[in-house]
RNA sequence: GGCCCCUUCGUCUAGUGGUCUAGGACGCCGCCCUUUCACGGCGGAAACACGGGUUCGAGUCCCGUAGGGGUCACCA
């Protein structure tokens, strides 16, 4: 039975501590929560930290903090699934005692045994079911056992997916897994089926990873008599050379892609467009997708990760973010290479600049770096290129245009293109001629925002004194 | 290997039997704008994996082949 329509949408986004939030996963947590914005409901988290071995809480804070980064505010406590190990045990039990599931006193080594045995004889390997209908007077005294569910051991089952369509599996493939340790500890198949059903989650967007994992907690919701969710398994991304996307393939953290100068809105909206379409749309907004998010939009073919397509997503909202609020990001960069905080009047300047920078970058640290001419202290430092076209004949007019510059009377932009080009025009050269290596003298470079903004920008005396610096001897 | 999933330009995708001589975006190339670089504008090259069916008609449905991916624990 699924969940009635009409119930209200509860998603769930569930990783395991053992790392950072990686790209994959920000993404399945991105429909989780556009899922449930777009039908009015709620989208919760879970914490599915039950392997002592692997996890930390220093995985656990990057997840949250990843997840607040990306502005992905999740309704009401996050869920620690180790603290709810009582409750599947009591689950456990409870199929115990209807019969739905029994103990098994087969040891570690004992199903190894039957592993490799299986492997030799390349027989599927699956647990035999050796205590499913043994006569429970058979059981060793006092011995550990565990608790396997009875799974259906002929027929198929089929479940259906709301990417993947309907998919069936015959029960062969199904054995009686284990869902109590011996040490009386839930094993993971058990422990989300125990949550998701008492967290009220309705839809279950995951990775289709899990594909194969929702055969078998059909078998436990179906003994526990529980209503099915709705699953809805996405393909994985790949990296560019089609791999799976592995941390040796840029299956990096979300705090990577921040620190390499993305904006979360752009890495959103790159996120979303990787496996799910509307049309022709690429620019989708977060309030757009909240609209418009459905569960077919979502495509059944694993996508590459094209970093190239980030880095221009990454560039349209670079120049659609307002000024003060680039500031913010842009600031705390370039103090990094600066080495040192900028004053206010420093940050103002800072701030003139960004209209200027903003079209030129792709990255917040291409914007930074764009910046850094600003704060430079003389004698600037030529790059390669700029020494070269400096020494090359730039020299002369840089000479001439130094001099125009000193008598400018209204030191402002407009003016001041107005008296150089009006040099060009008298010495009979184009306009590149004087601003090429103006600009050399400006910034020590040869890209940069325009020659006479820039002058605005740095004021008369420090302008005047730059292109000194490199004047002829 | 068993089982399951997938396959449209280099990449992300639109396309749900008939203007598909396959559309958009990124990237690439060219031109324009221009003081450089970008931005912006215009244009171009570029794809239905292959083989069989079904049908009057197949990118769209079915089967097979090939390729890719996932999964097979007292991990999650």
């Amino acid at each position: 039975m699924v969940a009635s329509a009409a119930s209200p949408v509860v998603t769930r986004f569930a990783p395991s501590p053992t790392g950072f939030l990686h790209i994959g996963g920000a993404r399945t947590a991105l429909f989780n929560y556009l899922f449930a914005k777009a039908n009015g409901g709620k989208f919760t988290l879970r914490i599915e930290d039950t392997d002592q071995q692997r996890s930390t809480p220093e995985a656990t804070e990057a997840i949250l903090s990843g997840m607040r980064w990306l502005g992905l505010k999740w309704d009401g406590e996050e869920v620690y699934q180790s603290q709810r190990a009582e409750r599947h045990a009591e689950v456990a039990h409870q199929l115990l005692e209807s019969g739905r599931a029994y103990k098994c006193y087969a040891t570690a080594e004992e199903l190894a045994e039957m592993r490799e045995r299986a492997r030799a004889e390349k027989r599927p390997i699956r647990y035999d079911g050796t205590w499913r209908d043994r006569d429970p007077a058979d059981a060793p005294v006092d011995a550990p056992f565990t608790v396997r569910i009875k799974a259906p051991q002929s027929g198929s089952t089929t479940i259906s997916d709301a990417v993947q369509g309907d998919v069936t599996v015959p029960n062969s493939e199904l054995d009686d897994f284990i869902i109590l340790r011996s040490d009386g500890t839930p094993t993971y198949m058990l422990a989300v089926v125990v949550d998701d059903h008492d967290m009220g989650v309705t839809h279950l967007i995951r990775g289709d990873d899990h594909l194969n994992n929702a055969f078998r907690q059909r078998v436990i919701i179906e003994a526990m008599d529980w209503d099915l969710p709705q699953w809805a398994h996405v393909p994985l991304i790949h990296g560019q050379d089609g791999a799976k996307l592995s941390k040796r393939h840029g299956a990096l953290g979300v705090e990577a892609y921040r620190e390499m100068g993305f904006l979360p809105e752009a890495l959103e909206n790159y996120l979303l467009r990787l496996g799910w379409g509307h049309g022709d749309e690429e620019i989708v907004s977060r309030s757009r997708a909240e609209e418009l998010f459905t569960l077919d939009g979502i495509g059944r073919n694993p996508a590459r990760f094209d970093i190239k397509k980030l880095e221009n997503l990454n560039g349209h909202y670079i120049r659609a973010a307002r000024d003060d609020h680039l500031l913010t990001v842009v600031q705390p960069e370039v103090e990094i290479s600066l080495g040192r905080d900028l004053s206010g009047e420093e940050a103002a300047l800072l701030l003139r600049t960004i209209p200027e920078l903003k079209p030129r970058a792709k990255t917040i640290n291409e914007l930074a770096d764009g910046a850094l001419f600003l704060f430079r202290t003389r004698p600037l430092t030529m790059d390669e290129k700029a020494s070269a076209l400096l020494e090359k004949d730039g020299g002369e007019l840089l000479a001439k245009a130094y001099k125009s510059l000193q008598d400018a009377p209204n030191w402002e932009a407009k003016a001041l293109g107005e008296e150089l080009r009006a040099l060009a025009a008298s010495e009979d050269v184009g306009l590149g001629k004087i601003a090429q290596p103006l600009r050399a003298a400006l910034t020590g470079r040869t890209v940069s925002p325009g020659v006479f903004e820039m002058l605005e920008l740095l004021g008369r005396s420090e302008s005047l004194a730059r292109i000194e610096d490199r004047l002829p001897a």
